[in-house]
DNA sequence: GATTGATATGTTATAGTATAACAACTTCCA
DNA sequence: TGGAAGTTGTTATACTATAACATATCAATC
């Protein structure tokens, strides 16, 4: 069965999400002596500032706004470092970044990309993942990382007007 | 059962894969009045000329290499028509391009990226295509295209030192 | 065979994504 | 307190892709 822990695709009051992924990563950096430092703290906000990916130059722009005054290498590196921590997934069909919904597994993504509302749900089926695994061993090859990247329409998007 | 059509991670007479790919491009856009042009044929044999996937700059130095004197969009327009027409697959996690295993038929391709010898093999495992749609439905997404790009070693590098 | 509309290619410029390389600063512990 | 490790700043550049407009080629019709 798959395990959609957060409340993706439908309205929800989202500073929730934002607030619980801040304490998780908190705790997760917290209990692997990583150093999430203001920067990161305040990339990873931005990552999860909605359920929409974002890309590390809205990233970069949108700290600007706020008076910082860097560079891309530091973006990038706040999400190397993000990344690295399993605090967030790199979306690779989009060249975006998308908040982690439950960091601290080991685990490789699956995602749900709605090509209307942009919005991405992360689901992390155990079968997908074994049938993946399975296919590819019968083969003889073993399966490492898995990218899996769905795009089609949510439930919410499905039921609007197709003349958008 | 998982469908391998070509000889891919094992050692072949590649000229025959480019052989048999050419010959159904030719019939494939004759069929579907697709105009395979001298430009388009020749980045589909850059695309084939190993099973390693290859990116867009990369066939535009080898036609400089040729004699053709262009640009970018160029190469881009030709592989925006190879795609189109089934011809090739582009891999997202990699930015670059690889020739379809088994062209005409409605598919997504589902890839083996081996991280040792960066050769890719198109697995089109019709198990691993239904656990996810079936996944996705069971929240409501309804699921269009997907992106399946699987890292790890194949089997003729997982039998080599480690050491490389 | 000239006309014309559609398709394909050439050309220049630029947008968008990511990293190399080195300098300066912080943190933390020995 | 000194020094190593880790973090951030800074500049430059590499890599990937497309916009916009000009020109050429094709293919069907008159």
């Amino acid at each position: 069965m798959p395990k959609i822990t957060d409340q993706r695709f439908t309205p929800h009051d989202h500073r929730r999400c934002i607030k619980a992924a801040m304490e998780e990563a908190i705790r997760i950096c917290h209990e692997r002596n990583g150093r999430l430092t203001e920067q990161r703290k305040r990339v990873l906000e931005l990552v999860w500032s909605s359920h929409q990916p974002i890309g590390a130059y809205t990233i970069l722009e949108q700290l600007r706004g706020e008076g910082f005054n860097g560079a891309p290498p530091t973006v990038y590196r706040a999400l190397e470092f993000l990344l690295d921590h399993g605090l967030i997934h790199r979306i690779e069909s989009l060249n975006a970044y998308t908040g982690c919904s439950h960091p601290g597994d080991e685990h490789t993504g699956q995602f749900l990309i709605c090509s209307r509302c942009h919005e991405v749900a992360e689901l992390d089926d155990p079968a997908v993942s074994r049938a993946i695994t399975h296919s590819s061993a019968s083969i003889g090859f073993a399966a490492a990382h898995q990218v899996i990247e769905i795009r089609g329409l949510c439930s919410h998007c499905q039921a609007l007007p197709h003349d958008q």
